[in-house]
RNA sequence: GGUCCGGUAGCUCAAUGGAUAGAGCAACAGCCUUCUAAGCUGUAGGUUCUUGGUUCGAGUCCAAGCCGGAUCACCA
């Protein structure tokens, strides 16, 4: 058991005593004492004042003279107002630390075959244009969340859901056809998914055009919208593709592969990965299947047009279309068919959904379709919803060129690398290739930990006209202090000095003891960040590791440490922390360098 | 309009209902003959949107209001 179910149980039993209270243990408010405080677990004892009907001062007193004799670990305590002050003896850090030594896994529990499996859908693209800083916030956080369950001792199976198919996908082949006189991202050097987007944004220029000269000829807007040329064909040609028409199918292969080698290229360079993708172009007909076995049930309904619909108002929602007049499928109708069929390939026992906030209302009505169509699993969708990434004036819009693309974002960012690692000069001796590796693992250092150290939940805002700091709360910040970190360990394997297996001093200095508790506090950290579903909760964490540690080796030496048994104990403090600092950025898919 | 989310230092963000609301950036002042100065130390910066309520204790919970955003599509 940790330190702080120790001190409750302990105290519940204190109240049992002193006080003829029974009191559930959990009851019993614990927390790390604040630096400003001498102590190192404060007990609340305000509750406890109508037990014992004595002031806080005695009342802490009473309970923590019972403490200090029942628990070895406690060796003193102090009491300020109603604040009950623990100081832990030296030898139960010291302890925890050498569990931590030689745990290459410290603080992840292990995933086992009795483990459940949960599956974690994150990226889910559009493949009608390239991946912008939006989509960046996804890959980052549904990757991270992966490595966070995983560290949780759970099974865990990423997914990505490719939205290859509708309207929009036929807006930029439509425009390819008319506009693009066969050119091809080898034709032009354009990455594909680039090639794809200026297709689709030429669809929207032309129908603009097509609409205002509809309206100039007496159309009002609404039938100009309906009658515009290029929309007629868009919608001629999904029915084409949902008709399998060999022609349109051939285009629609040839375009989107184009698209795939382009978000391959983005998704390696993110280093994010997927156990299974889906397709919507192979899931939308099952969906289509399940919502009519719903109409035959009597669960939607079927209007004269031959629409079908969902009534949730009996939910307190609206009507839900799932299906058009013409019979095609829309959004929702894919996402019932491909959660069945993920259900037939996994044994999924948590089902995790990696989707914006704007689409909360979607996944409400989702989940409760699926309940309806009798899935058991249909109310314990877990919809992972997290915010918006904004500019300084506001969201990103297409229409006014404000849309910040992942691959320039990390393109430029590995230049604002080169150029601060140039000027520092401390990479001599590298090859010019093992120096490139380190510009974009600092490079995507500081993208991800600046996406990643903020509360998924919230909207987040980013400055494309200010490049993303290095200095400060930032990952090559930390990045910086575990390169110093390997340093020292080099310098030391150098002199032949080992990192012992054990610690084995009696005394500790503040700093190395304020250490040795960050550290203890990452098998707890790890727990609540996967509870919280938050990689912000590590972040953070890490964070306060490396200004303790920073702190720590600018006051006091390691290597030149003249006590022997100092400093060794400090070089395996020193080991720790770095693997500390290295474990806890794996959590966020972020790679640490040996030097920089 | 209905529903949901947010509002903390100039800016970007922290803070399981607990002590004097913290970091970083920007500003200012110091620290490299010493294990990497992408570092460390200090100064300054606050009506936690407002008003009530619950509580021994509220940035945190409740209610109302103000401001901002999302969503309520035969878009995804």
């Amino acid at each position: 058991m940790n330190m702080e179910g120790l001190i409750k149980g302990k105290v519940a039993g204190v109240l049992a005593k002193l006080y003829n209270q029974q009191i559930d243990p959990e009851q019993v408010q614990v927390q790390l004492t604040r630096s400003e405080f001498e102590g190192d677990y404060t007990v609340m004892v305000f509750p406890f004042l109508k037990f014992s009907k004595k002031s806080p001062e005695a009342t802490g007193t009473e309970i923590g003279e019972q403490l200090v004799a029942a628990l070895d670990e406690v060796g003193a305590f102090n009491v300020v107002k109603g604040f009950l002050n623990l100081v832990i003896s030296n030898g139960y850090w010291i302890g925890r630390l050498n569990e931590a030594i030689s745990d290459a896994s410290y603080g992840f529990k292990p995933v086992t075959d009795q483990s459940e499996l949960v599956m974690i859908e994150y990226s889910s693209p559009n493949t009608n244009k390239p991946l912008h800083l939006g989509h960046i916030r996804n890959n980052l956080l549904g990757f991270s969340l992966a490595e966070v369950m995983k560290a949780n001792g759970y099974k865990v199976v990423k997914t990505n859901i490719v939205n290859d198919r509708g309207v929009h996908i036929c807006k930029s082949m439509v425009a390819w056809q008319k506009l693009g006189n066969g050119e091809t991202p080898e034709s032009s050097g354009k990455k594909g998914d680039h090639l794809v987007g200026e297709y689709y944004v030429k669809f929207d220029q032309l129908y603009k055009k097509e609409i205002a000269s509809l309206i100039a000829s007496g159309k009002s807007e609404e039938q100009a919208k309906e009658e515009a040329p290029c929309m007629v064909e868009t919608r001629e040609m999904l029915i084409r593709w949902e008709a399998n028409d060999p022609e349109v199918r051939q285009l629609w292969k040839t375009m989107n592969g184009w698209v795939y080698k382009g978000f391959d290229e983005t998704y390696k360079m993110l280093g994010v990965d997927f156990d299974k993708i889906y397709h919507e172009s192979d899931t939308y007909t099952l969906g289509r299947d399940e919502v009519l076995r719903g109409v035959r049930e009597g669960i939607f309904q079927q209007e004269s047009d031959n629409s079908v619909w969902a009534n949730l108002e009996a939910d307190g929602l609206d009507k839900k279309l799932l299906l058009r007049s013409d019979g095609t499928s829309v959004y929702m109708t894919q996402d019932i068919g491909t959660a069945q069929i993920r259900f037939k390939d996994y044994p999924i026992d948590h089902m995790i959904y990696v989707v914006g906030n704007e689409q909360n209302y979607h996944f409400q009505v989702l989940s409760l379709l699926l309940d309806k169509l009798g899935y058991k699993w249909g109310k314990d969708l877990y919809h992972f919803s997290y915010g918006m990434v904004e500019l300084p004036n506001g969201r990103m819009k297409s229409r006014e060129g404000t849309v910040v693309d992942a691959d320039d974002l990390v393109a430029g960012m590995i230049d604002v690398a080169r150029s601060v690692s140039l000027e520092l000069g401390k990479l001599d001796g590298y090859s010019e290739a093992e120096k490139e590796n380190i510009y974009r693992i600092v490079a995507l250092g500081a993208l991800k930990y600046f996406i990643l150290k903020v509360d998924p939940k919230k909207t987040m805002t980013f400055n494309p006209e200010e490049s993303i700091d290095f200095n400060g709360n930032t990952g090559p910040f930390i990045q910086y202090t575990y390169a110093r970190i390997q340093s020292i360990l080099r310098k030391a394997a150098e002199s032949a000095l080992s990192v012992p297996a054990v610690a084995s001093v009696q005394t500790l200095v503040p700093k190395e003891r304020s250490l040795l508790k960050v550290i203890a506090r990452f098998p707890e950290v790890v727990r609540e960040a996967g509870a919280e579903h938050s990689p912000a909760v590590v972040a953070n964490y890490v964070y306060d590791l490396v200004k303790e540690f920073n702190s720590f080796y600018h006051d006091h030496s390691i290597l030149n440490e003249q006590d022997v048994l100092v400093r060794d104990f400090r070089l395996a403090l020193t080991k720790t922390v770095g693997n500390v600092i290295r474990n806890g950025f794996s959590l966020l898919g972020i790679e640490v360098p040996e030097r920089m």
